[in-house]
DNA sequence: AATAGGCGCAACCGCCAAGAG
DNA sequence: TCTCTTGGCGGTTGCGCCTAT
């Protein structure tokens, strides 16, 4: 091989495109325990067929317990804009003053519904108290200096509720501890989450059903009661109560693993 | 009821920066 | 100092859902 820059990933065999229950619950289960310090190593070692970027992605846009899913608030959208205005398409340094949202989000939120009603705001010279809002704020921040003022109370920022991912998956890591009235996968010293997912009938009949549809499983051997409990422990049974509650209880529950795809708007 | 077009969002791609050796 | 690896970021795409006709 020549010089120049290795591919990220073994492209050759490898999925692409939307994933499924299946992978996901393998992807949380292995970051669960090990963390994932190697993305590179880690859909191998988790026995995913899917690119270490990849995983990386879905985990920080979709399956992180600490990220906060639905529609923006007026706050929220204040907040992007504001930051839009000193930042630009900085969609992470964004996403830094807005806890549990992700850039991808914010960029999405932005390109579809902000980047529109700014474009129309300064067109149709609107006088509506909102466009009034939004010039107010944008007033008060002229520059990217003034960045550094900025504190919770002006960006709407609940510091309270900012958590890293260290300090969350601290309190999902251990093997045998608890996530908070979840059950845990259990766990040997040589325990190969592929094992657990492979050759089962059951299982390789889901693994075809993506994210959001309605699987019916009735139960049959130990695993696959586990796997069952486990789903709905992860919220894949659930409603998207469930979820909501989760999430106004601050609690790092498992059930916020797997939000079922929401209908739009989210209501988890 | 069927269908075309628009919209929202998840996911991919390519580039860049930082760190390790 | 240079090369390579890896994680991260921003732009873009494509699929599926929704709505209007």
């Amino acid at each position: 091989m020549g010089r120049g820059r290795a591919p990220c990933c073994e492209k050759v065999g490898l999925k692409k495109g939307s994933w499924t229950r299946a992978e996901d619950m393998k992807l949380v289960a292995y970051i669960q325990q090990h963390g994932h310090a190697n993305w590179r190593a880690l859909p191998k070692q988790a026995g995913l067929l899917r690119c270490g970027k990849s995983c990386r992605l879905r985990w920080i846009n979709y399956l992180r317990p600490d990220i906060k899913r639905g529609n923006f608030t007026q706050d929220e959208e204040e907040t992007i804009i504001r930051l839009h205005h000193l930042l630009g398409n900085k969609w992470s340094k964004i996403a830094s003053h807005l806890p549990r949202r992700t850039d991808n989000e914010i960029k999405n939120i932005w390109n579809t519904h902000l980047k529109k009603r700014i474009t129309h705001s300064n067109g149709s010279n609107s006088s509506s108290s909102e466009n009034s809002n939004q010039h107010k704020a944008m007033s008060n921040l002229s520059s990217i200096e003034d960045l550094n003022i900025l504190d919770s109370e002006q960006l709407n920022i609940d510091h309270s509720i900012m958590e890293s991912d260290k300090e969350i998956m601290s309190t999902l890591s251990s093997p045998f501890g608890a996530i908070d009235g979840a059950k845990m996968i259990p766990v040997e010293p040589d325990f190969d989450i592929g094992d657990v997912f492979d050759d089962d009938e059951a299982w390789l009949a889901m693994e075809d059903t993506t994210i959001g549809d309605q699987v019916e499983m009735s139960g049959g051997t130990e695993r696959e009661k586990w796997i069952e409990d486990l789903e709905r422990e992860l919220g894949l049974w659930g409603s998207s109560d469930a979820g909501l509650q989760c999430d106004q209880q601050q609690n790092v529950q498992a059930s916020c693993y797997f939000q079922t795809r929401p209908p739009s708007p989210f209501l988890c």
